[in-house]
DNA sequence: TCCTATGGTGGGTGTCGACCCACTATCTGT
DNA sequence: ACAGATAGTGGGTCGACACCCACCATAGGA
């Protein structure tokens, strides 16, 4: 007999299924042990485009990383409040705030890239290493190298 | 130089990451779809349940989905208002009721599926079918066959 | 200098999913 | 027949998320 907490295999047949399942239980976990530091995953993306990048005008986050410039406001503010970044208006155009990565601000992103592959060990678990790169080479490519191409 | 767009590599080394951005997407796409007909992912997810193992008693769909009972009764509601399941008292254990698949429910489920392939195919497009066929395979080893282990 | 556009901020809205509680109907064991 | 468990239902809450608008400061061109 068929366990009766078995998953249909009509979803199970289905990627889309699949990627959405699998993405949500990442997506929640990873936020769940952010939301113990106070931080969502916004503030992760911020902190990683500084760190990779370089000083942004807050725009320029804005652009990268497509959210709403006044939810992009709220985060940083956030973050400036911890001490992880900080905010100077641009001598050159004073409406623009430059925002920077603080040396603390670097190290919490080390920690939360820890925390990250820690969560990528829980899910993955099933998988072994030489899996795991072949899945992350796939994520990567459907992914494409400048983010989700938004056609509606 | 780099493309003012483009996601910061810290996040793209993340599986983590990776599945959350692609799943969401995937999910978020076919919920697209789907609310075009007034319907949710659970209702697909019933209907399939239905469609693979047969009727079921409420608190079994519960089991087998992971659903809030609540919720349930509100998606088995609204799918017995379109004539897509039956609703009868179980006569052994009149506390309980059955729920079955109607033809029409079978129709819609094979709609669903084919909008579900149809998301696929633009969420995966980058990807060549043994590649798919790869990321399916590993997909479902992570989620595991009997539906992620809720292991708090 | 005035007009318009741009960068940023504060506040508010709507939706969504997950969850929880109170209540009714029914069953089961004593 | 009664007590306690179980199945389902209706109603409401909560947090996350995305989005939108009004507003202030500043810049840059006519």
């Amino acid at each position: 007999m068929v366990s009766a907490r078995a998953t249909p295999p009509s979803l199970l047949g289905l990627s889309t299924y699949l990627l959405s399942r699998v993405g949500k239980t990442a997506r929640s976990r990873l936020a769940l042990r952010l939301s113990e530091r106070g931080l969502r995953l916004w503030d992760m993306a911020v902190l990683a485009a500084l760190a990779d990048f370089g000083p942004h005008a807050q725009r320029d986050l804005v652009a990268r990383l497509g959210v709403d410039p006044s939810d992009m406001a709220k985060v940083v503010e956030q973050l400036a409040a911890g001490g992880h970044v900080e905010r100077d208006r641009d001598p050159e155009d004073r409406r623009r705030v430059l925002v920077t990565l603080t040396p603390a601000g670097r190290t919490l992103l080390t920690e939360l890239d820890a925390e990250a592959r820690a969560v990528q060990d829980e899910v993955l678990a099933p998988l072994d290493a030489e899996e795991r790169r072949v899945l992350r080479e796939l994520l990567l490519r459907v992914h494409g190298p400048e983010g989700a191409p938004y056609a509606p």
